[in-house]
DNA sequence: CACCAGGCAAGCC
DNA sequence: GGCTTGCATGGT
């Protein structure tokens, strides 16, 4: 990958294993939106940028050299080498059929405290509502800040947050889930849970302290760990994923209870992110089994 | 009008 | 432990 840079973007040429709408549009990241020209502009880490792509050639606008290295590098995972992970998963029919449909899906190293909020408002909700919620959430709480004029609203931090309850939440039009943003708002501020403790330690661990939260289950708390946390042992099971794995792992799976498990088994240390090329492989598609 | 949307908690057994 | 039901809101 080679990087050139002027006084407000950064190209990057011959990135591999990378599409702009696999990325943004596999159901791991709300703030992100397409733009006419099939760029995508987006809020992440308290800065708005712009995103384009001719091939493999990335231009990154409104940030700069120090900017990409020190946050966006790590932010679009640039470093991994998602070649030899679907290489790794591709062992059966299915999912080399899945990584080849979503070749170009990158897991997003997202803010764990905004990813957390996120996947509570996810619960038995559709991605447009998800994201309105999420988006008067920043404008309520979050900073502003312009790019092209255009104003655009930061995550608020849970600082920022403190004190709100369910009743202050009500504008968001979150329904029941208000409760469970006001406990994880409490329960954060209080050090009840630590985040700083979820990216290291031991998956099991990790988990049930999320799950201390009201309103976080195994499927949220799967995805907090693998969007938010960068943890690919995880293999989170909505309703998609469980007619997915059900409809093209029979043999595993028609009696197999444990959707998760058998997930984590089959596809192993990095089943979460096979999981993500399952998600799009049969959402898009709207695969009926 | 039903029924559903990247589930979960509470109440049963 | 497993199974059922109610849950806020908005779209189809």
């Amino acid at each position: 990958m080679n990087i050139s840079f002027n006084r407000n973007t950064v190209t990057l040429n011959g990135v591999k294993d990378f599409s702009l709408a696999h990325t943004f549009l596999c159901g791991q990241c709300f703030r992100w939106n397409e733009n006419d020209d099939g760029s995508f502009s987006g809020v992440a880490n308290g800065r708005v940028i712009k995103i384009s792509a001719v091939n493999d050639n990335i231009t990154l606008y409104n940030t700069n050299l120090q900017e990409f290295n020190e946050i966006w590098s790590n932010y679009f995972d640039f470093s991994r080498n998602y070649d030899e992970i679907k290489k790794e998963l591709s062992k059966d029919e299915i999912m080399k059929r899945a990584t080849a449909y979503g070749w170009g899906i990158r897991i997003l190293q997202q803010d764990l405290w905004e990813t957390l909020i996120s996947f509570i408002i996810s619960q038995s909700n559709n991605i447009p509502r998800i994201k309105q919620i999420i988006e008067r959430l920043c404008e309520s709480y979050g900073d502003r800040i312009f790019m092209d004029g255009k104003a655009y609203y930061t995550f608020p931090s849970y600082e920022r947050l403190k004190g709100c309850v369910a009743e202050d939440l009500a504008h968001l039009r979150a329904g029941y889930r208000a409760k469970y943003i006001a406990d994880a708002v409490y329960k954060v501020n209080s050090g009840d849970v630590d985040l700083s403790l979820i990216k290291t330690l031991p998956l099991y661990e990790a988990k049930q302290s999320l799950m201390n939260i009201n309103g976080i289950g195994h499927k949220v708390a799967d995805c907090v760990l693998l969007f938010g946390a960068g943890r690919f042992g995880v293999f989170p099971v909505d309703t998609w994923i469980e007619k997915a794995m059900r409809g093209l792992y029979p043999c595993v799976c028609e009696n197999e209870k444990n959707i998760r498990t058998a997930g984590e088994n089959i596809f192993g240390r990095y089943c979460g992110l096979a999981q993500q090329y399952l998600f799009y492989y049969a959402r898009d598609n709207k695969l009926k089994f």
